[in-house]
DNA sequence: AAAAGTACCAACCGCTTTTGC
DNA sequence: AGCAAAAGCGGTTGGTACTTT
């Protein structure tokens, strides 16, 4: 059995009171970050380590955007989600002002919903059966280095781009009617990871 | 006006990874 | 190299606010 991260007996748990945000507040403005088992008991707060840095690192970080994500963020977290998949902290690492558990949230109570909607599979970004080849979209893959946005069915609704990150997904584009192919602005994301279907996109684009 | 349903998000839990000895 | 402790991470839960019936 494992053991607790920290002993509970008398901890307080839950929302966290104004005062209790205001020790903690304090005492990393005095002393910074530094082990977050023994700041509780430094800081006078009935908390575990482990809820402390949570409480700081998800709300009360002075450099922490909050509000409303815009629509470009929104765009940045599909495009990342899509490469990614659910590696909220590298999302979050690439939205400034902005935390692992803010994008998660807004992930699964707003935008797995808008691309459901829109006949996307949120979770491997790819359209659906039945909404690929009859409703106009712009689809936009993702690499390491290149971006690259096609139009399908060459009508000009506007829709969010949508993602493609399987090595199979050069089928759908061989079998819908691209009517153009066009460069966009490199997202500069520096990833590691490879995506082996971006090889055969290049013939595409080429082509 | 009240009850039921839904949406949102802060916080917790437990697993994995990293760090220090 | 191996172990334990600490930190980090992602999934899930629970409370609250808002909307619908």
């Amino acid at each position: 059995m494992r053991k607790p991260c920290c002993e509970k007996e008398g901890k307080n748990k839950g929302a966290w009171s104004k005062q209790e945000d205001q020790k903690l507040i304090d005492y990393i403005r005095k002393h910074g970050e530094g082990c977050w088992r023994s700041i509780p008991e430094a800081a006078g707060l009935l908390r575990c380590g482990k809820s402390c840095r949570l409480r700081w690192v998800n709300y009360l970080r002075p450099d922490l955007k909050r509000g409303n994500f815009g629509e470009d963020e929104e765009d940045l977290i599909i495009k990342l989600h899509a490469l990614l998949g659910n590696r909220w902290s590298l999302i979050a690492g690439r939205l400034p002002g902005r935390t692992d558990n803010e994008v998660k949230n807004h992930w699964n109570t707003h935008l797995k919903r808008r691309l459901a909607q829109m006949g996307i599979d949120p979770d491997n970004h790819r359209l659906g059966r039945r909404t690929r080849l009859t409703r106009p979209s712009k689809l936009l893959f993702v690499s390491n280095n290149h971006t690259y946005n096609k139009e399908v069915n060459s009508q000009a609704e506007e829709f969010p781009v949508v993602l493609l990150n399987s090595a199979t997904d050069p089928e759908i584009i061989s079998n819908t009617n691209i009517s153009m192919i066009s460069s966009v602005p490199d997202l500069n994301l520096d990833l590691t990871i490879g995506l082996p279907f971006m090889e055969s996109m290049n013939q595409v684009c080429t082509s």
